[in-house]
DNA sequence: GTCAACCGGTGATGGAGATCACACAACGCT
DNA sequence: AGCGTTGTGTGATCTCCATCACCGGTTGAC
């Protein structure tokens, strides 16, 4: 949304925000020490199964989360907003990165080595509890995932799932019925594990049921308890 | 308490991560402070959704890990064996438990309290470093799982994928083409997310195929290629 | 302009597996 | 013995969705 160029102030700005809950010593710190650039879409920051190199933190843009089978079919594990690290698992563990980072969009992107990261952790308690809150973080979505994946095999009681997850993040927003879409038919399939067709008809059927109603990529829900109703049937 | 994490990484990551292979003052204290206790088969440690009490370590016995959806479906996301704790992603982010834990067999288990795992975990650093430890490994490890659900949709390629991994864990013992089945058809279902007839018609088919062979509870899977062979098809 | 690439809509078809409905074996219980 | 419970084997049917195929719209490059 803002298109300034990015100064120190501002940048520090920014600081504040995405580590908002560390004390600012430690955001200053990692500041100082993190490299940040700017991706194009479709930048691959790190593969499935790469040795991990480091942690990625989001500062703009979205980056998609993905695995992929042998089979070359992909499931898309969730969008990440600016302010999240990217591959601390990994990192901390040592183990391979568990999943592919992709930028969706021209992306900022902060990199922290996988030694400076160590070692900052030695150096401030709280930055590996940070850590840590972030990897059970990431491990409880990732439950939620497969809860929401396995346990429902209709596909509209997914997409429905999906929807209502849209809203639950839009609650801030000025008009929370409404939900700017920035993802294909495709990705969309690819989130809820069935395929790009699947997701066309569903949303045709939603549309004569008047659920939903679509104006450019503005997706209005005017009716949430009716896309939930979908969900325990 | 981060002052002896980063440096003891590498070494952890490369022992086997159970509760024996901690320092033994750390695991001393551990003795010291957590409760045991032995449960009869069928006791639920702890409930998806509650609000988190402290950790479960499985002592002797085996623990079934499960999530489930809200038609009442059940997942078995893993079965745990001892020496390794439940629950540790729940307590040190103070989320409600992501999964549900049930004994299956007469069991003994540790408990220990919330809080002083966390102050234990202050007191000495291999605990914290142990704790993450086993939180990125449950990551990994549901990442996985999902991958192989999802990314799968043969229930017979899940099936060969569960037994290859049952050959896996057995790659030490005697006779590492012998597993001993401890489970109904009921519950394989629930670990590959399919119907317990499913189950039933693909074991018939692997025997038909001389894929596996029963007798009693122990199977025999004498040709692990041809399992394997059944998985990138 | 034209052409290519991508996205979205929709019909037709087939197949994998859920579900229902039994039957049967093993086991513990009274 | 009879009886319930639990796990298993298997047929018949039915539903949902993947897949193939094709078409139209939009965008963007040259």
């Amino acid at each position: 949304m803002a298109t300034h160029i990015i100064n120190n102030i501002q940048k520090a700005a920014l600081a504040d925000k995405t580590f908002c809950d560390l004390p600012p010593v430690v955001a200053h710190t990692l500041e100082q020490e993190a490299i940040t650039t700017t991706y194009p879409t479709g930048a691959v920051l790190f593969a499935e199964g790469q040795a991990p190199r480091g942690v990625f933190i989001v500062r703009r843009g979205r980056v998609k989360l993905s695995i992929c089978g042998s089979d070359g079919r992909t499931l898309i594990l969730r969008m990440v907003e600016p302010g999240c690290p990217l591959g601390v698992a990994a990192v901390v563990s040592g183990r391979s990165y568990e999943a592919t980072a992709e930028t969706q969009e021209p992306s900022e992107i902060s990199f922290l080595r996988q030694c400076d990261l160590l070692r900052l952790m030695r150096l401030h308690g709280e930055l590996a509890l940070w850590v840590t809150q972030h990897i059970s973080a990431d491990y409880a979505s990732t439950c939620r995932e497969i809860r929401d994946l396995i346990l429902s095999d209709s596909a509209t009681e997914k997409l429905a799932r999906l929807m209502v997850g849209w809203l639950d993040q839009n609650i801030a927003a000025k008009n929370p019925s409404q939900v700017k879409l920035a993802l294909t038919h495709e990705e969309i399939g690819q989130m809820i594990g069935t395929s790009r067709e699947t997701v066309s008809r569903l949303f045709a059927g939603f549309k004569k049921q008047r659920l939903i109603q679509q104006s450019g990529s503005t997706l209005v829900i005017p009716n949430r308890v009716a896309l939930e109703s979908l969900i325990t049937a």
